[in-house]
DNA sequence: GACCACAGTTCCACAACATGGAACAGGACG
DNA sequence: CGTCCTGTTCCATGTTGTGGAACTGTGGTC
């Protein structure tokens, strides 16, 4: 729950229980009466009050109608100026330049848009021969792994209307669409395999936001010979990442810990 | 050398500096230098070095790649859990309130999802004979006053092929909606009258976002007998508080203020 | 209406903590 | 190798934050 109180350097210990209870506040998403901030933080009333009474001052905290503390305007500026996978893309950066390493093939992010799927990030290959930025670009998305994720785990619902023939093997079916995204949820992993362009191969996994539902997908994309021998153990390495993603998507901020 | 610190009550300096320091980070969407900040705060080098640890300990501040200072990892936090839109319905409840007591109609507050027009809060009118809940019904753009703000302002592409047509009276040709765009956007509010359901008229006004662009449409709507001959009024009204809204949303917090 | 219980704010004396100047470390130039 | 420029650490100083206690205000109970 609360954040584990810093150990504060010397000459700042009011600034670090003000932040802590800002962090705290923040981090239960619920309101916060004063009696939980007070024993969350283990200050005395008095403290607790005044400081309370500055962090709203300042824009960090604010009162709801009942009195309990909620995160304050400046918090909603932030979140009213950046789009939400923003944020996605910051955290998964990371990730995806480690993937990009292990792999060496192109690494991409999607969310849904409506009822596309757009790409958010990449990560370029180290190949020459790799897929492109695709970046804002429109892929149909009963042709690509990302886009077969969203489907597969009903982050999209699959059309009813015959869909579009990129190549000899796209699925066109919505009844076959369906099916693939069975067998793809039972694997964990979806894949596409020439569907969307002759030669062109892309692994993709789920991620999930932070009350458990599917907010991107992640995968990569590259020349089908170097990588149909692979794509169990790109599968497994693409879910890890995107379970580690997942789990920084909940919620727990990535602090401390050994770069 | 005291620019713009903030009255602190006694007994919170710190706390108080700490916080104008990270609302001038978050205001300032740009990363800010270690230079910009103790300039903008009018502290001593060594004080800003202490107190932007502590910050940055505490996830309110995070430093850039350059080491410039930006939001930290609790605003992301928050941005992530929190709908970008949910922001916007907080902050225009209060004006939407104004409006339905002012207009007694329906009020209504719109975004764009994709290329869809989704109501996102409504407050009744208080007659009996009124619009109903809009929320999360699609209605086509195209035929609604809130819709016609998204297109005449560019929000939306006006769409290429013959719309759908839902009474008499609805506009279904690409070009005519364009023109019914310019003589809405010269009027300063977009207005329906019959053309999304006989004897239902609705006035609607764009919300400008931080960036300037049209976010948002605030509306009202009732049945046409009620408002006809109010229209400009209504649009005048309407217009005041979606430019107020829009302040807002460029960022001055409602705080205080001599201005 | 008088009573108490509880939540939060203000008061105050004390000293702990934040403060800023100066010294220090680490680059980035030339 | 020196100079400039940025940011951090040090340290004596006294301002500022601190917590206990007194106070205020609100709601509940008889």
């Amino acid at each position: 729950m609360a954040p584990s109180v810093e150990q504060s350097a010397t000459g700042t210990q009011a600034v670090d229980r003000a932040a802590a209870l800002v962090s705290t506040v923040v981090h239960a998403d619920a309101p916060l009466s004063f009696a939980d901030l007070q024993e969350a933080s283990g200050l005395a009333k008095s403290t607790t009050s005044r400081m309370l009474a500055a962090l709203e001052r300042g824009g960090l905290l604010e009162r709801d109608p009942e009195g309990s503390y909620v995160a304050g305007s400046l918090f909603w500026l932030y979140a009213a100026r950046h789009d939400p996978w923003e944020e996605l893309v910051r955290l998964a950066r990371p990730a995806m330049e480690r993937i990009g390493e292990e792999t060496s093939e192109t690494v991409h992010l999607s969310v849904t848009r409506g009822e596309k799927v757009v790409q958010v990030a990449q990560v370029d290959s180290r190949y020459l021969l790799g897929t492109r930025d695709w970046t804002e670009i429109d892929v149909p998305a009963h042709t690509s792994a990302l886009g077969k994720v969203f489907y597969a785990w009903g982050a999209l619902p699959v059309p009813a209307h015959e869909l579009e023939r990129l190549t000899p093997t796209t699925i066109t079916e919505p009844e076959a669409l369906r099916h693939d995204g069975i067998r793809t949820r039972k694997r964990g992993w979806a894949v596409t395999d020439g569907e969307l362009e002759v030669g062109l191969t892309g692994v993709a996994v789920p991620v999930q936001g932070a009350r458990g539902d599917v907010v991107a997908a992640l995968g990569i994309s590259g020349p089908t010979p170097r990588l149909e021998d692979r794509l169990d153990e790109i599968g497994t390495n693409l879910s890890s990442h995107a379970e580690q993603l997942s789990r920084l998507l909940r919620g727990r901020a990535p602090k401390e810990g050994v770069a």
